[in-house]
Formats: C-alpha cells, sequence, structure tokens
DNA sequence: AATAAAAATGTAATCATTACAATCTAAATT
DNA sequence: AATTTAGATTGTAATGATTACATTTTTATT
C-alpha cells in the first residue's frame, strides 16, 4: 500500500486532465501522505493554518474531482461520513467497532470468486470487514 | 442468497434475545423480503400505511438494535444514506454509478488471500464493486 | 491591460441521523 | 384485578455532513 511514486504533484495532476491550482496540489499531496483516509474535515482543519482561505466547500469540490478523475477513492465505510483514500489500488479497509479505527490491509481482489456477469463493467472494487482490532480485544 | 428460511420472525427475534413488538417484527419482516437494501425512509414509508403511529425514530432504533444483535447487516455502499440488509451471509454488493441501482451478488470471500492478521476479530466482511450496469452500458 | 474562463469562497439550505424527554405498552408483582 | 416497573414507541429539536448557488478571486488568452 501507498507504493505510489509522483514526484511532482502538479505534473501528475496535469496528466489526468485537472489544473493544478495551489489548493488542489496540496490537497491531493495530505492524502497522497495520510494514512488514515481523512475526512473532509481533517483535510479542512489539517490545511486551513497553512492556507488561511481555504473553504470547506474547495475541499469538496476537489475531492468530488478526484473522484470523477479516478485519483481518488470514495472509502464510505463509516456510517455518517465520508473517507477519502488516494491509494486507488485494490486493497481492503478494517473497521474497528470498538475504537473506530480505519486499518488497510492487503487484499487479493482479482482473484476473488464472484458470479457476477461478465456484462458488468467494474471501475472500483472494495473489501470492508469490521469487528474488533487487536488493541481493543486485548483491553477486554 | 435471501436463502433464509424463517418461519415465525416473532420467535426467531425472541431466540436473537429481542423482545418482538408488532413494529420489530413487521420492520424485520419487511427487510426479509426485500431484495433493494432500503434506507431507513424507505422503510418507514413502506410501513407508514400499515402502522399509522409508526415513527421514524422508532425505525432507526429497531434497526440499530438488529445490526447490535447481529442479525442485520449495514450496507455503507452509499454516500450519503445507510442501507440495510436482512441478508448476513457472505456476498458483495455492486452500485451502478450511472442509474444508482445496488445489485447483489455471490463472492466466496472466505477463501480471500489477505495479509490481516490473526489478531483481528472479523465479524463482517463486505465487498464494494462500483462500476456501470449492463442496462446503463447497453445505454451509450 | 482587457477579457473570458476557471477556481475558490461564503452563506444558506437540505437531509440523514441522533438526543432527549414524554407517552404508551406489556410484563411482573402484590 | 390493580399497581408497579421496565421496556418500547413517539415527537420535537438539535447536530452535522453535504450541496446549491451566487459572488469574488485567480488564471489564462487575446
Amino acid at each position: 500500500m501507498k507504493e505510489m511514486k509522483i514526484d511532482n504533484i502538479g505534473d501528475f495532476l496535469k496528466s489526468k486532465n485537472i489544473k493544478p491550482s495551489f489548493q488542489r496540489i496540496r490537497i491531493f499531496e495530505y492524502l497522497m501522505n495520510s494514512f488514515e483516509h481523512p475526512t473532509v474535515d481533517e483535510i479542512y482543519k489539517a490545511l486551513i493554518s497553512e492556507i488561511p482561505t481555504l473553504s470547506k466547500t474547495t475541499v469538496y469540490n476537489t475531492l468530488n474531482l478526484f473522484i470523477e478523475k479516478r485519483i481518488v477513492h470514495m472509502v464510505t465505510i463509516e456510517e455518517n461520513e465520508v473517507r477519502y483514500d488516494a491509494d486507488v489500488s485494490d486493497h481492503g479497509h478494517f473497521k474497528c467497532d470498538i475504537c473506530g479505527k480505519v486499518y488497510d490491509f492487503k487484499a487479493n481482489i482479482i482473484e476473488l470468486d464472484t458470479d457476477l456477469s461478465e456484462l458488468f463493467i467494474v471501475n472500483q472494487k472494495d473489501i470492508f470487514f469490521r469487528g474488533t482490532c487487536p488493541s481493543c480485544s486485548k483491553k477486554n
């Protein structure tokens, strides 16, 4: 996971037909270096000190654009808020029902055996597990 | 999918330590016979004519109880609202990004190869695919 | 520099969900 | 059967994520 090698985010965005504004570059950079699948609010709070004029609407607009251009994934394991992930490779998420933390894990989704018809065009594959994480199960 | 055989919902709920009130029985019955992973709002609207005193809070309370008792799964493939599924067997969901419809499919999740440590206690496994469904891809 | 297009911003609105207090129902006890 | 009590249901109000939209700012083009 997180093995992407993007040295110049501006060029990367341009290659995806996204105009590389300062805000867009910083939002993508933050997401790329984040291991925590941040929410819009977390991204906003993390960047507001550096970009004092940043607005939450811009964060929403930018993330929706990134999703549309397929460089960011939406992680909907949470009940009430969307998280975002710049790692668009196939991998799984585990959510601890006790502490709420979300962990990444590797999963060989390609070889998953399904009865889904070939007529379905699949653009994104996600695996979500729920349960108790080691740290929380140790406490009980 | 949907191969569960529950003849008496009241007894089933009792066996799960849930007091079988009229509302709870009808909500579970609706969910059990539904193939569409309904939202709270859909459940509420479907039952309000039959149970005119039903409140949305009751639907929320009931579903949260069902989830806690593990007889219903939360489906968080939607961005902004939670859906519910009385089929708690391992299976996948496909969401069409064009029309929004959610399809079930069978998936052999048990044999999925992951690097998740044995220390994680997994209670629920979900697989979410996104893309274009046959009906929508035919139109383009 | 002037113009046009795109991006960012702020405010207000929407909608799912929860908190909480009040009411109702059903079971248990006397 | 009446009383008590716990549990279930209800309605209202609050919260909080997300979007709509109009305005302002920035960037690119002539």
